[in-house]
Parts: C-alpha cells; structure tokens; sequence
DNA sequence: TGTACATCAGTGAACGCGCGTTCACTGATGTAC
DNA sequence: TGTACATCAGTGAACGCGCGTTCACTGATGTAC
C-alpha cells in the first residue's frame, strides 16, 4: 500500500507475467485470479486496479507473449547471422528440440496457445493473428531465395510444419513419449530435406 | 423414471456425444454439466448414473471421439481406393478445406484436441495417443512407396503438416480471414508437391 | 523548502453465481416365484 | 402366465466451494501552495 506510479507499472508488468506462465501450462480457464495475483505477489482486491477483467489481462497475456515471441525470434535470427549460419536451419533444429517441447512456460507462443486462441476474446485473437503475421514475416525474411512471393509460401509452410511437430509431440509425451520423440525427428528430417531441395 | 437398460445405454451415448461437441467447441472448462446433460436432453443429477466424475466422461469422449475418428479415416481411405484415387491426396484435400476448418464440432478429433490433450487427464491423454498412433498406422498404410519404415516417416511428416496448417488456420480465420486462407492454400500446395516429389 | 491534502495501488472481506457432486425420491423396467 | 418385489435411470433440490467482481479502508506517493 502506497507504491510509486513507476512501481505500480511494474507490478502490472508482474501479474502479466504470472498470468502468462500460469495460462500456458494450465489454460486461461483452469486459473483463478486469486492464485494468479498471489503467483504476481499480490492479493485479489488490488487486480482491478491495473485491469477491467479477466478478458482485458487475457489479452494483455496475448499482446505481451506475441511480442515478447517475436522479439527472441528476431533475435534469434540476428544471432544466426551474425555467426553465418543458416538462421532457418538453426529455428528448426531448437523449434523441434526436446528442450522446447518441454518448454511451455516460455517456449514460442504461436505454438502454445494455438489450440487456445480461437475459445478467446477477440482482442485476443486479434493479438495472436498480427504476432503469426510477424512471425511468417521474418522467416519469409530470412529464407533463402529471390522470389518473395515463394519464400513467403515457403515461410507459412515451414512454420505450419513446426507448429504441428512440436503440438503433436507435445500432445503425446507423457503418454508415449517415443511416439512424440518419433514425431520431433521425423518433422525435423522433412523440413530439413524440403529445405535442401529448393 | 423407468428406462429399460437398452435406452440407458442409448442414453449414455447421448451424453458423450453431447458432451464431445460442447468440448470441442467451447473446451472442457468451460462446460458446466448443468448445460452439458441438459443439451442431452436430461437434467444433471442423473449424471452420476453413467459416470464417475467429470473426468471420466472427458476419458470416455475422447476415447469415443477418437475411435470414431479413426472409424471415418478408414472408410475414407477405403472409398478412395474404390474410386481408383490417390486417398493421400484426398486426404489431403479434404483436410485442408475450408469446410473441413470450419467443422470444428465433428471434425478429424487429432486437431481438435492436439492443444487440450496436454491438460486433460491421463486416461484422456492415453486415448488421444493411441487415436493418433492409429492414425499414422493407417496413412502409412494407405501411402505409396514399398520401404515400410520411410512411408511410416512421411505419414507422421504428412499428418504433422496437415494438423499445423489446420490449427495455424482455425486460430486466426476470425481476425484475419485472409491470412488463414493464404495458410490453408499454401500448406496444402507444399503438402501436394511434397508428394509429387518422391 | 515545508506543510496539508488528494491520489490511488494494494488489502482483505464480502457479493452473487455456477461449478462438481450428493441425496432422497419416483416409477417403469426387470426378476423371482 | 400373473403377481409381488427389487432394481436403478432419471428428477430436482441442496451441498460446499472457488469463481470473477465489488467495496470500504489503508497509507505511502505525488501535488499544490
């Protein structure tokens, strides 16, 4: 009680974050805002302070996770670069990693929340439709080739294959975890092939 | 009041398929049973009658909702080949149309479920992972190529591509129809010369 | 610069509501003789 | 075959509980003079 405006910004900052960690491992719906304020270091009553409602944090869930995608992917690609190597080859191999099938909590949202974005506001869609856009964007970016017309066909298709490896992998690897590593290699050998056709 | 055991059992299915069609639209959180038997036509204190717990009607309608899955993949294939087509190309056509994305309530039940699957219990997740094994048997089957263990590869490669493509499309067609489009027709171009290309 | 007051982030209790689940009851079905 | 009784699917009210949301209050921060 009695916190400085710079203060209170960051704890908005803190229950978004809370929320996001909590709503990619057990869905939006199955957290209350009384376990996700308390995960932010806060009690209930002050949530209607930095939010409308429920939906209004969902989508700032939403905005922030997409942007927060887009930035490591950029990154990511910089990196790449930098170190000249092929940046869409290293995106498949980490994308399709063990490490990254296990890692929901802050591993790319385009695939975490794709089964989830269609059951939510429209705010939230519309978050989640311009950070795919971004994403498609950047790979499209980063693809070898002259023609933009078919490295954006190539990016849409190589991102749809990353995110239904991983998603079905994902799906399975608690109940057949060699079925879901099965599937983790398999994408991960096509897309490289297809890749090397081009 | 008075039902013979042949209309109970009758019942019961009533209630599973009630049920996979709210949760395949709404999500299971999100559908009370209140709403859920009373859409199968009773009120809710004869749920208990068939079921456990919530929980275990979940198990038995992804059990279900699998089973008829793979059910309707089969007679597919089987009237492809019938019809001297290609079923993988079928398949494919079929799956990546915009009825077949719209279709969310009775749908292929892999991409409906692939993104709640991780949340729902282990009986769930069991079913949904012998659903998915089943249908990867059954694509491997219908696939061309005489080398067992690369058309099993392509069939997980395919199903992959196919299950990513729909999601990818499903998430954003309210917020950006256009791009959901652009995802369904470019998955399917790369899926269909994938296949030209062995 | 110091003082008085307004602002507002955060607390914690409370609100109505719908959740999953339980239970006493009903009455046609199914069974025993 | 007909009668008496047991079974159990379905009803509808009720249970405790946690949900999203509201509210009176606190007290340091920020502002006005």
């Amino acid at each position: 009680m009695g916190v400085s405006r710079q203060q209170a910004i960051q704890n908005r900052q803190l229950i978004i974050a809370a929320a996001e960690k909590l709503f990619r491992e057990r869905g939006v719906d199955a957290v209350g805002l009384t376990e996700l304020t308390k995960a932010a270091g806060f009690t209930q009553g002050g949530f209607y302070n930095h939010f409308e409602s429920k939906d209004a944090l969902v989508a700032a869930v939403m905005e922030n996770a997409m942007e927060n995608g887009a930035s490591r992917l950029i990154e990511a690609i910089e990196h790449s670069k930098t170190m000249g190597l092929d940046p869409i080859k290293r995106q498949i191999d980490w994308y399709l990693s063990p490490d990254h099938r296990s890692n929901i909590e802050s591993g790319c949202p385009v695939s975490t929340f794709v089964g989830d974005v269609r059951r939510l506001s429209a705010e939230a869609r519309k978050s989640y439709a311009e950070g795919l856009a971004f994403n498609i964007d950047c790979l499209a970016a980063a693809l070898a080739g002259t023609n933009k017309k078919e490295r954006r066909k190539k990016a849409i298709s190589v991102l749809s294959q990353l995110v239904g490896t991983l998603t079905l992998s994902r799906a399975v690897v608690e109940a057949d975890p060699d079925l879901a590593d099965e599937i983790l290699k398999d994408g991960r050998r096509q897309l490289l092939l297809a890749l090397a056709g081009d």
